[in-house]
DNA sequence: TGTACATCAGTGAACGCGCGTTCACTGATGTAC
DNA sequence: TGTACATCAGTGAACGCGCGTTCACTGATGTAC
């Protein structure tokens, strides 16, 4: 049997018994527990049951390898990620306010998960680099998030000034996450703090985007700040 | 002996044999190599050793450990790079461009960069989650670019609309970096394609910095795209 | 309700592979007279 | 110019540590009658 995941859905009588399901949960608790000090390679599998209280026979009854553990992890990280981003972009919940004040809310959230699961996240990321499955589904995470943004964009099309919103979105997603995920990586430690960093993040992709308050169509042309250019000046 | 540089300066009578210096060149060279396709770790002192034409003996001759050749692997980087920051942020070099030709030519040349060297930085880059010498030195690279682009942004700050410049060069600086960085580390897969990517950064962050030409003081309060939301607009 | 058995869950000593590192050796280059 | 010696440079078999993985076993829980 390959990694089974923390399931939700309760049987009448419970399949296996409920010890196998909590110690399961235990050794992933433990794992994301270690990996916010190391790397996944540098830490054993005796140091992971050790500290889930549990012991390498019953680690390798669920895994069929270590990595299968990295694996379990992702999935369980994914579900948890897909809900937040749909509660993050709930139209219902931004029906009253502009296209700011939810960048406002969405990219200092980001910098808040990412500092509480960086272990997990420098992990997933390392793993994509040399890993096609992990890849996929790191790429799956993205593009969910992209169009649940881009369709609260195109229900205000009116408010972004960018000529290609879609573009926009896909770009400005990549700034953000990508200097998100990498600054605090690397541990926060170059550059501006991570919370001014945030706020600034936030102000660029504003005016990148030409986000504003319903502009008209008068306004498309105007200032030249957003798509000025496109080629290099220089020659 | 620790890790000798690959020295540019020559003695009258060479103190050490010529080929010495080509066997610690072949090794770096090796190593640089096989890094484009795997993780440092994953990579055998005996696979570096077969492709550069060496011997284990001849390795533990020059480095104390395998890790030491990471070092001196950083090492010849880290100047290669100082050189080529300096090039690029050269003023004289723009003495008759305006600031969004250096971005416009600077981004592009930094993705490039990022392309052809990606083993090493995806190496370099893993090390400094660990290891705080690594973060070290990456954090002075990182200066290094940053006090040149000041330098060159002070010459001209009635480009910028930015309130506080240094601030403006110090996080615009951050999202390049990190976004062409991981983008590339992760092998391109997710999101816009690198080189559009590239062209909406400098768009980005053109729009962010406030960055015209030669704007005049009235223009600072205009459009509201550069500094609007400090505060998030939601209650 | 009690007993006997089946299955689930967990234990940890032992194994063995892979890789970093060592070291006794050979061969190449430089130098003294 | 030639010989003898010193040092530099390189070689690769052998070692041993650490860690992932296996497996024969014990203990806990559930079920049939």
């Amino acid at each position: 049997m390959t990694a089974v995941a923390t399931s939700s859905v309760k049987w009448a009588h419970p399949r296996t018994q409920a010890r196998s399901e909590e110690t399961l949960a235990r050794i992933l608790d433990a794992t994301e527990s270690l990996l916010m000090q190391r790397r996944f390679e540098d830490i054993s599998v005796g140091e992971i049951v050790r500290q889930s209280r549990s012991s390498v026979g019953a680690f390798y009854a669920r895994f069929p390898d270590k990595d299968a553990l990295l694996g379990c992890l992702y999935e369980r990280f994914r579900k948890e990620l897909a809900a937040l981003t749909d509660a993050m972009f709930d139209p219902a919940r931004w029906q009253n306010e502009s296209l700011d004040a939810v960048l406002a809310t969405a990219v200092p959230f980001l910098v808040q998960l990412h500092r509480e699961r960086q272990g997990l996240l420098r992990a997933f990321a390392a793993r994509a680099c040399s890993d096609e499955r992990f890849r996929q589904v790191w790429k799956q995470a993205r593009h969910h998030a992209a169009r649940r943004l881009k369709e609260l964009v195109a229900a205000r099309r009116e408010e972004v000034g960018h000529p290609d919103p879609e573009l926009a979105v896909e770009a400005g997603l990549s700034m953000v996450l990508c200097t998100v995920e990498l600054k605090l990586q690397l541990g926060e430690l170059d550059g501006p703090e991570m919370d001014v960093l945030a706020q600034e993040l936030v102000r660029a992709v504003v005016a990148y985007a030409g986000i504003g308050p319903s502009r008209g169509v008068n306004q498309t042309e105007k200032s030249g700040s957003e798509c000025k250019i496109g080629q290099p000046a220089a020659t």
